[in-house]
DNA sequence: AAACAGGCCTAAA
DNA sequence: TTTAGGCCTGTT
């Protein structure tokens, strides 16, 4: 293995790999047996990794500055945000818990089309069904000697059937797949511009698509189109919700925040059930 | 074997 | 407006 380029992200203190990669906003990163992660965002394949107090990543400056800053979503302070949604016991609990969380800015389409593959899936098929979907119509990277897949663009999905897309065994949702994929080729639907809307505008333009309701929804506004105040509620939050919350919730409470107060409760769920 | 998994859609009250 | 059942597939 040749040596590989590799620079240090600068970071505040709350940055945490495991839970940034496993509070369940992307599926694309592997934890290696040396602590590392290694995965394939924004058509780079990459590996990060810790020493110490230090913050490694494979690639240049440029890609730093260029992709990984506003990936991790390094422009933000994460202790004044962590802070900010410490509204009652629970919530001081529950941040406290999941600090070093940060909210990804991933790639619009790619969230896009993995929240639909997530729907009613747990997370290591949701993970072998994207891993398949790339591998078998994305493009091959290269990173310390082995082969990576990008995800594939829209356009590149737009032209398949739902028979192309059978090797990679998403069964009912493949047509979902297709048609947001011909919905975001066409122009009709599109992520950058619902970017620069507000919440409601953009939830009702995704939810017009079939196969993306409330939830996946969310997530898309959460997690790419960096809409803060969005709040997916799915099974595990339900259950966080009645726990914490008998006599009813507004995510309103947190404000734009209302999104990083949900990972904190989400994380704090799934890890203590 | 039957139930279930990080939803969504449709039909029916 | 809310609720039940079905849906591809893989795993337990």
């Amino acid at each position: 293995m040749r040596d590989v380029e590799e620079v240090e992200l600068v970071t505040s203190d709350d940055f945490d790999l495991k839970k940034i990669f496993e509070c369940g906003q992307c599926f694309r990163w592997n934890e290696n047996p040396d602590g590392s992660y290694t995965g394939v965002a924004l058509g780079k394949a990459a590996r990060v990794r810790r020493d110490g107090e230090r913050l490694f990543i494979t690639g240049t400056e440029d890609d730093v500055q260029n992709l990984w800053r506003g990936y991790f979503d390094l422009d933000r302070d994460y202790r004044v945000l962590r802070k900010s949604v410490c509204v009652d016991d629970y919530m001081r609990a529950a941040s406290d818990f999941g600090a070093g969380i940060r909210i990804l800015n991933q790639d619009r389409w790619e969230t896009l089309c993995s929240f639909i593959i997530s729907q009613c899936n747990n997370i290591p098929r949701i993970k072998s069904i994207v891993e398949a979907l790339c591998r078998a119509f994305g493009d091959e990277v290269e990173l310390e000697g082995r082969a990576y897949f990008t995800f594939p663009d829209a356009s590149r999905l737009a032209s398949l059937s739902e028979e192309d897309l059978a090797p990679i065994r998403c069964g009912y949702r493949a047509p979902y797949i297709l048609s947001a994929a011909r919905a975001v080729d066409s122009g009709a639907l599109d992520l950058e511009a619902l970017s620069k809307t507000d919440l409601a505008t953009a939830k009702r333009a995704l939810m017009a698509l079939p196969g993306i309701g409330e939830k996946v929804a969310s997530c898309v506004l959460l997690f790419s189109l960096r809409i803060g105040s969005a709040f997916p509620v799915d099974v595990w939050m339900k259950k966080a919700l009645d726990q914490h919350y008998p006599g009813g919730f507004d995510p309103a409470v947190f404000g734009e925040n209302a999104g990083l107060a949900q990972q904190y409760m989400f994380y704090y769920q799934r890890e203590n059930p």
